[in-house]
DNA sequence: CAGCATCCCCGGGGATACTG
DNA sequence: CAGTATCCCCGGGGATGCTG
């Protein structure tokens, strides 16, 4: 089990704080919990993925969104591309390692709030009938 | 009726699955992965902080965006506000228990993003000059 | 100190059309 | 299929001012 002390060391310790304004750490976290850079890296944990099977995985994501997203995070090193010069045209999707541990973290987080939500959808309404 | 969503939730095996666009579980995914969600989360993981001391913690946050932050978060159960009626007023706010949970899971891929920056650098560095 | 209210701007992001 | 280009709108979010 990882303490309070561990965790809150960490923080301050490292080169890199993401507590900080100007930390590079900073836009890589936002591509990262962001809208659509979280889905995505959690659909391509199971496995490499071609974009529009992404885009069905992904639901709700539009075309642009979703190659903006891919890009900054083949940019970040989080993930692959893999274009196959066929026609039609084939492009895979993938993890990197880097992305992959990413990634198993993200999941558990995301996993961790699913499981949550008959409590969350109860505390709403708590909170909202004792201010209605 | 079944729809493609359904079984496709189904494969999870999960009640609440947040690939699914109308899934309450994206819009509570959104609050703790969020800009500032997801940093004051983490920075109330050290302890209960008053609303000023968090916002100084969480550096570049507007008071408006930490009062709307908070509040979303204090609506899904993961933050609790602590008034005292004194004067000059007091506000702590503190994680409930499960928002302890959720923080510490963020603050372990916050931590893992962290300590990834130099590979993350790097790969950037990489992926900019081959198509300079 | 702890905030709500208001104004306002810019860019996130959706819709559509087009290309290789 | 796998994108890019363009248009355009709405709301995220900063700045400022005010209150208890």
């Amino acid at each position: 089990m990882t303490t309070t002390q561990e965790l809150a060391e960490g923080l301050d310790d490292l080169p890199y704080n993401v507590f900080a304004k100007a930390c590079p750490s900073r836009g890589t976290l936002e591509h990262v919990m962001g809208r659509w850079g979280g889905l995505t890296l959690g659909a391509l944990y199971e496995g490499s993925l071609r974009f529009n099977e992404l885009r069905r995985r992904v639901d709700g994501v539009s075309e642009k969104m979703l190659s903006q997203t891919l890009h900054a995070l083949e940019r970040d090193g989080l993930v692959h591309r893999e274009a196959q010069p066929t026609n039609p045209p084939r492009v895979d999707y993938e993890l990197t390692p880097l992305g992959r541990q990413v990634a198993e973290r993200l999941l558990t987080l995301i996993h961790f709030v699913e499981g949550s939500m008959d409590e969350v959808l109860a505390a709403r309404e708590r909170y909202d009938s004792a201010r209605a």
